[in-house]
DNA sequence: TTGAAAGCGCTAACAT
DNA sequence: ATGTTAGCGCTTTCAA
């Protein structure tokens, strides 16, 4: 005695109407009466009348659905990512569907299938770290699939793209440090093969140069494993030094805390003697690590941009050019109270 | 000239054959001759035809889509359990739409509302901090539509229902710490309002008391305000004692973190002389606390059970009757070798 | 072995 | 102000 979800028809029927008078009378169409409006209306509220989306799609050849590509979903930096996605898709009446590539390239063509096949409105993805062909990328602008990128594109294919500026945010956090009255300032770095660990310490030079500080090469130390044991046997090896760094900018969380077990277990305080600055992705780094200052990635918001302007491409009337920008978002500079030492004199 | 889907008609169209034939011909029907079945077939793949699945769905009345709701994306539980989900439902060849209540009891209903409409052939949810009214989920069971409950549930709802076991948890946690040869062991607890905390406490209890251990009412503190700094003025505490615990079960791992600062300023090592075991939704716990063991809570396999259950549900028949399972899911105790202590000695 | 026709639920152009 | 009809893309009975 279940199963029967309410139609159209069965409105119509049970008021010995159109189905057409309903259909318009729901969606309150001028030209239906006042009186059957009402009517209808009430009918289909007490029935609990739910539209069939499903039959709304195939009509209008529309979904109202996004799908998302995205390497690891159990990742704070890309479940933030989705989160700004859900954020301005649910606002602007967008389903989501999420997938998973989980780095393999196989999966990855078999989800921009399936998505198509679903017929989505338009697909947001980060590709996965196999991805070096990009057919299937392809098939989806040939037809005219609404495409874009967020943090991790793909240069040549002509579609939007939302990507986080890190050698300006290492520029920020490094100047930050200057500004604070730092004079010695450390980098731990990533492996340099790595785009991303390449633009910060670019950022970081920059800053330096910016402000006239000498390079010093002694102070940047590549910490190629990744391990914090490393990045604490990296900077005792720079507070060995003569003439030791009084802040460390780091490269990424990890790092940081090698940096700040070392310095702690020499007795010196954080950061009235080193003080330290780094990327982070850290869900809870503000609660771990009270007396460090970070860098974030806006992943929220490159979730809520890059669905602004997928929702833009699919506006656009389908004989209309696409348009192909590329957004570059700006980093969080996270200062904690207890992280700064002491404010640059202002200039008299 | 884009926007030419192809469809089957167009296939028919081209090779002068009727809709219905290339339908059968596209799935293998053997009525089909070899002959036209492979000329198909092959203008199909040369055409990249690719099905519309919303067709489809309109037709056999199934979208082969589950819908999800869960109060926030961005956590790492609930990313976990996302994770899960999606590995289930992708092998069984289903979609996934992510919804987010944001602990919100109105976009809770919204949501229900909006993937009933999207006629999604199963809804999985955890409920919000706000909902108290349960209406627009009776809705979903009155109209059939397949629901699973994951870690939090209505009691009162004819479900399927998973959850985690936490008592079971604690129990285990402290049996740890007791094999491990401890036998002082504290418990820094969470606000006893919450079902969760209480059942953790139970489980130390029940441990303890299995043990033949005493029960002493001044090694379980409360935490009330969730901050580590309250946790490590609460640790101090409990060191100050005549006799001080030489362990800590932590009922989560803002406290853990507490205890682990307190213990380590006053100059004593963990573990050998406080141990300390917590549960932990923390993903970068096993980094910066290499000397903790935690219990952690099986987001994933949360999300896979759940989706398990919800394809069973799913399966079977409009007619049969509805099943109600529910699952309580082991914690996992992640031990860090750092943290032994000690084995307790074969009994001889 | 193939085709014609109906229908999934809804809407919109075209009657009336 | 309302009804009729056709069609979105596909499958599936039924007929040939």
């Amino acid at each position: 005695m279940k199963k029967t979800n309410i139609t159209i028809k069965d409105i119509a029927r049970k008021l010995g109407v159109s189905p057409s008078t309903v259909s318009r009378a729901l969606k309150d169409h001028p030209d239906i009466s006042p009186q059957t409006k009402k009517e209808i209306q009430e009918l289909a509220s007490s029935l609990n009348y739910q539209p069939n989306s499903v039959a709304l799609s195939l009509r209008q050849s529309k979904t109202h659905t996004i799908g998302v590509i995205i390497p690891e979903i159990a990742h704070f930096f890309f479940s933030a990512v989705i989160s700004g996605i859900e954020d301005i898709a649910h606002s602007a009446g967008y389903h989501v569907i999420i997938t998973q590539s989980n780095e393999s390239f196989e999966r990855e063509v078999m989800n921009t299938k399936a998505l198509f096949n679903s017929r989505v409105d338009g697909i947001m993805l980060s590709i996965s770290r196999e991805t070096n062909n990009y057919q299937h990328l392809q098939n989806l602008l040939d037809n005219n699939v609404p495409l874009v990128f967020f943090d991790r594109m793909v240069e040549s294919l002509n579609a939007c793209k939302v990507i986080v500026n890190d050698e300006q945010g290492a520029y920020e956090a490094t100047t930050h440090l200057i500004e604070q009255g730092y004079y010695r300032i450390a980098h731990l770095a990533g492996p340099q093969n790595l785009g991303i660990s390449k633009n910060r310490l670019n950022g970081y030079k920059a800053a330096l140069a910016d402000n006239k500080y000498m390079m010093d090469d002694n102070l940047v130390k590549v910490c190629g494993l990744g391990t914090y044991e490393e990045a604490e046997a990296i900077t005792n090896e720079l507070l060995d030094y003569r003439f030791p760094p009084d802040a460390i900018f780091s490269n990424n969380d990890v790092a940081a805390y090698g940096a700040m077990t070392a310095i702690k277990k020499r007795g010196l305080r954080i950061p009235e003697d080193v003080a330290i600055v780094g990327f982070s992705n850290w869900r809870f780094s503000s609660l771990i690590q009270p007396a460090l200052s970070s860098v974030t990635q806006p992943g929220f918001k490159m979730g809520q941009e890059a669905t602004r302007l997928l929702m833009k491409q699919i506006a656009l009337g389908d004989d209309e050019e696409a348009i192909t920008e590329t957004i570059s978002l700006k980093t969080n500079l996270v200062v904690r109270e207890s992280s700064l030492k002491k404010k640059k004199p202002a200039v008299s």
